[in-house]
DNA sequence: ACTAATCATTGAGCTAAATCAAGATAATGA
DNA sequence: TCATTATCTTGATTTAGCTCAATGATTAGT
């Protein structure tokens, strides 16, 4: 497999922990040196996650609620549909897809979440989760109890300010999927993921050029609202027009220009 | 004939208004909630909206906070896209609908907002409002400056809880907008969006079984990922096997249970 | 009240993407 | 390792919803 960069998996591996706060149930996997840390303050992403801005005796406190090293394995589940809302997680490496399941069987996926990410928000408003949350490859997480963060949101203003316009947010996001969903012809939509899933890889250090998708096609079209079929025609005849290269999963953005063109400027 | 606003109306008269639009930044005349008989304590909407479960003495700070009587004649902007973020806005009396401009020219409807509902949220993540707003009757308002609502809701833990809540519910109906966008057929789409008007309607104690729709069917069109005709075809044909009888935007829901069948089972 | 403009309906045909089908490739596990 | 399953690709065909077009109904402005 040619290797496409250190992309996303290699990032952020989890913690060397001397004091491992490893929980009855966490799984084994040992960490890797270097890492996002036993802590926020020696977190790398810490600049992108809840304790931006946040003074050393403030990020102490945060550290002081947030529950680490819960890694799991590939087609782990974080949470499932209709289980009661606890917290919500900080992914630290790896990657999620949130999804539904329909009456009708076939399951929808309704979001990806990459390192430096917020995933569970979907629980908040009635205190269960709406989703249904899987590991899409080996990935740890940061669990942060809801109720706590409320406690020391009340203390530390920025706190507050930091988790309001996380999941504002994700409000802006979800409202310019919508209008990717209601008004983006096939190529635009897959032209439009591969933007977005650049820039946030680029967000968190990564090539933006470069990248490996943590997830199927099929995953992709039940995000896009399009067939596997067609999600696998449109990237072969993206790359045919040299605007990306696709090798499986290890894609290229050849010229990001033209894809910007196609989905007609103003996306992300 | 049912009709959305009705209710508060009794409130005060306008600003002095020589410009029809009401921009987010334009000067506001705030009067004493008191003089006006209309403050949080005495509003109809409270159960459903910021003040839930906050006590006597908690509902006056947030009234303190709170600037009311700002009427907005039907295509007047609330706020527009790119416009600096200073406040979120509940809904009072009348409706809104939110849309963004594609570079394309076509505008797309990005959310409808009714009595005792929040619009503004878009602009909390960076400051600046992803989308305009825009009346699409006579309308009124609360506009509560969010520093002001960030700072009280340091205080005030109740408040605080209530605004994380409505950001939690406002992400998972995104995602559920999601979900109907990326699967459901066009009759699904109609279907679903009826039955959420309704259930709408009914929380803020108006029938549920007949409304009137404020918005055009090219708004419901652009909003569910659909064209005008369609819109129009779907409606009379849900007519014709009578689940609904339509009048132009006067709506009845005759046959609810065949509708819910339609979209599903799972739906709002 | 009258005119213009916007909004809604309906029909006919077209097309983008779905569906159906068949293989090829890659990942997983005994 | 090989066998099994999951994922991906490509082609042929169908179809749901779009586009184009024309007309009627409402609403808004003078």
């Amino acid at each position: 497999m040619p290797s496409v960069e250190s992309s996303n998996n290699s990032i952020a591996v989890d913690a060397p922990s001397e004091h491992d706060t490893h929980r009855a149930n966490a799984p084994i996997v040992k960490l890797c040196p270097h890492s996002t840390g036993v802590s926020c303050g020696s977190c790398r992403l810490n600049e992108l996650c809840l304790p931006i801005a946040l003074n050393e005796g403030e990020m102490e406190q945060l550290d002081n609620i947030v529950e680490r090293n819960r890694p799991l394995k590939k087609g782990d589940h974080l949470y499932r549909q209709h289980d009661g809302f606890k917290s919500i997680f900080a992914v630290r490496s790896g990657s999620f897809k949130s999804y539904v399941l329909s009456s009708s069987g076939a399951g929808r996926v309704t979001g990806f979440y990459l390192p430096g990410e917020i995933i569970g928000m979907d629980g908040i408003a009635d205190r269960t989760h709406a989703n249904s949350a899987i590991a899409l490859e080996h990935a740890s997480i940061c669990e942060i109890p809801f109720n706590q963060l409320e406690s020391l949101s009340l203390k530390l203003p920025v706190l507050q300010h930091n988790f309001f316009s996380i999941m504002g947010a994700e409000i802006t996001k979800d409202q310019k999927v919508h209008t990717i969903l209601s008004s983006y012809s096939a190529e635009q939509r897959i032209a439009s993921f591969l933007l977005g899933i650049s820039s946030r890889y680029a967000r968190v250090g990564l090539s933006p050029t470069r990248f490996h998708l943590p997830m199927t096609r099929g995953d992709i079209g039940e995000y896009l609202g399009l067939t596997v079929e067609t999600v696998s025609r449109l990237l072969t005849a993206l790359q045919k027009r040299d605007l990306i290269e696709v090798d499986n999963r290890e894609i290229a953005l050849v010229d990001k220009d033209r894809l910007k063109e196609i989905v007609g400027a103003d996306d992300l």
